[in-house]
DNA sequence: CCCGGGATGTTCT
DNA sequence: GAACATCCCGGGC
């Protein structure tokens, strides 16, 4: 793959500033799509790993019949769900993959929102998560474009699960990324939860419309404007 | 391009 | 014992 550029074409320095932690407090659906073009930060014994977010999906409420926490299930799995914002919430899925999602809202009202897609800042970035992926990988979606294969390139397992994201001394942290206006926010319904049954088919994923990072394009996804 | 199957282990019924 | 917010690979167009 092309590693010269990022898709956006920005190889500047990274801004380095924290996310505002007012997003944490926001519900799920608010925060979903104003968590795309922020930028997710991996420290590992190797470095750091800097990256743009660029698909999300928002879980919760505890009336989200998509939701692990759906019905105010308390598990040892969702008892970070209902920690408050800012938490980081890790679980294994299907054996073999790790999901990471950012918690929000107040706490004991179980707010998360999965992080589907990220793009690397640099080509330094890209190499890293390629070698961390241990795979060749042919097109930018391969690399990180799913919650599990980025999981894989940032090397992110349940040993994150509950770490604060808002502690650039911390594992992952989140940083201030590009304005959520100037971006192009396509909303399609959420991947792979038929369960969920009216909650299905309601729009609340969110991805940068274009971006080759994205996961799975819907050629019936809406155009999103933040209000 | 679009399937189908298998890997793999934690969680919850 | 079934389900699972997934991914990869191989085979058939």
């Amino acid at each position: 793959m092309n590693l010269k550029n990022n898709s956006n074409g920005r190889e500047g320095r990274p801004s380095r500033k924290l996310l505002s932690p007012d997003l944490y407090k926001l519900t799920a659906l608010q925060a979903g799509p104003l968590l795309l073009g922020q930028h997710l930060v991996r420290r590992t014994e190797d470095g750091e790993i800097r990256c743009r977010i660029v698909e999300t999906e928002s879980y919760g409420g505890a009336e989200d019949k998509g939701s692990h926490a759906y019905g105010g299930r308390r598990t040892a799995r969702t008892e970070v769900m209902f920690s408050a914002g800012g938490t980081a919430y890790v679980y294994l899925i299907y054996g073999m993959y790790h999901c990471v999602n950012v918690v929000t809202a107040a706490e004991h009202d179980p707010h998360a929102v999965l992080i589907r897609a990220v793009e690397p800042l640099t080509r330094t970035d890209a190499a890293r998560m390629e070698a961390y992926r241990g795979i060749t990988v042919k097109k930018p979606a391969g690399l990180s474009g799913g919650p599990g294969k980025l999981c894989r390139a940032l090397r992110i397992d349940k040993s994150l699960n509950g770490c604060r994201l808002d502690d650039p001394l911390g594992p992952l942290w989140l940083e201030q990324g590009d304005s959520p206006e100037t971006l192009d926010i396509a909303a399609a319904p959420r991947i792979n939860i038929p369960y969920a049954e009216e909650y299905a088919p309601l729009p609340w994923r969110f991805y940068l419309r274009g971006n080759p990072y994205v996961s799975v394009i819907d050629k019936q996804a809406q155009p999103f404007f933040l209000g």
